[in-house]
RNA sequence: GGGCGUGUGGCCUAGUCUGGAUAUGGCGACAGCCUCCUAAGCUGUAGAACGGGGGUUCGAAUCCCCCUACGCCCGCCA
């Protein structure tokens, strides 16, 4: 048996068509309507026509006729809404959310693994709150289609060449720490990007660097062993700082592919000359590009030496052999190429091609953040002062904790902003990040939700009674604001769902919001250790709505805290 | 010039894919609620016909067309 809403929903659907003697395969349009109507809504014009009644007549006939057991089908003009029956959904959800525990959400394990690709981000510098964004994405996905039964590799595709990263080896082989500015903090990301930086402003001041820089590039490209070891060491050294501040938000890459392999193994060689015979490629001075709908995207120069399209298309290739589906978390300044891993996978014949998840970026007053030209807010800064933020509230309002549990509990609530704050928003929306929302602890945000949890442990912390579903008349719980909040946890399955198959963790963040908001509702309402002759239903219920909670923040990657 | 995306109360935001019954929530403002399980909470008031204009439809924030503002992209960079 599955969860109740979805169960309820497939008797709907299916007793639709038994009633109206509708085709097994038709899509019914079940809408899910305002909440005082029902908990699936079915408008009947589009039945009109072909049934060639009037769409009240159908809603009529269809209320008159329809069989359902674990609800009721009512009337309203031109639409069929129809309510869960409300003793099932408390039965049904609460011994769901006991059973469960903090899985409860939790789907059948598929059998199908992901590959899902994020981060990504050249490794020459600290991350910055606009590449934060990527990540957070990323790993809250990761955490969706676990809960949804998939296996997931969670997959940092390292950068360790090209470009950027050659001026980055330059400089940490021609220029001498003496000359370097302190770093801004003692963390090896921060050393290593004055070398970056460095780097860049001495290229703009002297163009004949250029020629070195071309010299690296060509080298690693020929696969020379001494200097790949130089860029790899660079690129080792800042992930070393970059995967110790995202470990800080509970994101944890579990693989690491370097760009460099696919050239060192030979595998872009052999990728550019099959793709060579498709018929798609052509040669121009000798490079090769590959050509669809007008757009050229080059493959090679016309040295022969390749190119990143190149190689990120061996890399996909790799990924496809071992993977069942594929999703990427890329930068809105990535589309384009999207386009041409997709058309170029196509051409090679290759599956499965990647789901792209596209972000736009994170402004800073206006302002582009960039590594190279210093401009921006570390995730690092970020996450410091989210803490002190959240150290000070504490202070504000509780004086019997020791400085261990207030270190822990401004951690987990400092974090729970940060991470929540870029969440809820759609990823295609722009953001402009501003301290005092990222900062902000009331309202919509993660401290709100974080409290909720503690409000709950606090009431089971106060109860001693072992309490079991035996013990228990589960019917007693039927009071609007126990059966508004019991339904929103018994939508929380249907949503993870949703939310895997739209690629849309925002919504987690929403149904977040509404989850707790109802808590507070409930809370505010009805006494649960005072009450005099439901007490142990509601225990078990504050109980069931724990787990929810828990689930639902382990899914956004934030900790729970018992007290706050 | 072309492609993609975004535009919802003063500010931020959901809903747009799959058109439907009074457009979601927050911040800020104003007015209230702690002798009672944590007030990082709760209640109420004011505030948007959903960038503009056409069209399709019984019905459009949602679909189509045009325009407009902003972002990203259009490199033998990555």
């Amino acid at each position: 048996m599955g969860y109740i809403l979805d169960e309820f929903e497939n008797e709907i659907i299916r007793e639709i068509k038994n009633t109206l003697d509708l085709d097994t395969k038709i899509d019914i349009p079940l809408e899910i309507p305002d909440e005082e109507r029902g908990d699936f809504a079915l408008p009947c014009f589009i039945f009109s026509k072909h049934l060639k009644k009037s769409p009240d007549h159908i809603a009529k006939n269809l209320v008159e006729n329809i069989k359902l057991e674990l609800g009721t089908a009512e009337q309203a003009g031109p639409y069929v809404n129809f309510k869960l029956d409300n003793r099932r959904l408390v039965k049904e959800t609460i011994e769901k959310c006991l059973e469960y525990k903090e899985s409860y959400g939790k789907y059948p394990n598929k059998d199908e693994k992901i590959t899902l690709e994020h981060t990504s981000a050249n490794p020459n510098g600290p991350l910055h709150v606009g590449r934060a964004r990527n990540p957070i994405i990323g790993d809250t996905l990761v955490r969706v289609y676990e809960k949804m039964g998939f296996e997931v590799e969670r997959q940092y595709f390292v950068n360790d060449i090209g470009r950027q990263m050659a001026i980055f080896t330059w400089g940490s082989l021609n220029i001498d720490e003496d000359g370097l500015p302190e770093p801004e903090r003692d963390k090896i990301d921060y050393h290593m990007v004055r070398y970056y930086q460095k780097a860049n402003s001495l290229l703009e001041e002297n163009p004949d660097i250029e020629d070195e820089v071309r010299g690296i590039i060509h080298a690693m490209e020929q696969g020379d062993e001494d200097i790949l070891k130089v860029f790899r060491r660079n690129a080792e050294k800042v992930l070393e700082g970059v995967t110790g501040s995202l470990k800080r938000l509970n994101i944890h890459l579990n693989s690491f592919k370097n760009e460099s392999d696919f050239v060192v193994d030979g595998s872009v060689d052999e990728l550019i000359s099959k793709m060579d015979k498709t018929e798609y490629c052509e040669r121009e001075d000798g490079a090769l590009f590959f050509e669809k709908e007008g757009r050229r995207t080059f493959l090679t120069r016309d040295d022969g030496t390749n190119l990143y399209p190149a190689r990120d298309l061996a890399y996909h290739v790799w990924k496809a052999e071992r993977a069942d589906s594929l999703l990427n978390v890329l930068g809105e300044d990535h589309k384009l190429h999207g386009e041409f891993l997709r058309n170029a996978l196509n051409a090679l014949d290759i599956d499965p091609i990647p789901e792209i998840v596209f972000y736009s970026f994170v402004s800073f007053e206006g302002q582009e953040m960039s590594t190279r030209k210093g401009i921006y807010v570390t995730l690092d800064d970020l996450m410091d002062t989210a803490q002190e933020k959240a150290r000070d509230e504490i202070l504000k309002r509780r004086d019997d904790l020791s400085d261990q549990e207030i270190e822990e509990i401004s951690e987990k609530v400092g974090m729970g902003a940060v991470r929540f704050n870029i969440i809820k928003v759609q990823p295609e929306k722009p953001i402009d990040f501003k301290w005092e929302e990222a900062l902000n602890f009331q309202g919509d945000t993660g401290p709100f939700i974080q409290y909720t949890y503690a409000r709950s442990c606090g009431i089971l912390n106060k109860s001693d009674e072992e309490i079991t579903l035996e013990k228990v008349d589960l019917s007693k719980l039927k009071e609007e604001g126990e059966i508004k909040l019991i339904k929103t946890m018994a939508k929380f399955p249907k949503l993870l769902s949703g939310v895997q198959k739209q690629n849309s963790p925002h919504r987690l963040a929403k149904y977040g919001l509404e989850l707790a908001s109802e808590f507070n509702q409930f809370y505010r309402d009805h006494h649960v250790l005072k009450s005099r002759n439901k007490k142990k239903e509601r225990i078990l219920l504050v109980t069931a709505y724990k787990y929810v909670l828990k689930s639902l923040l382990d899914t956004l990657g934030i900790d729970a805290p018992e007290s706050m």
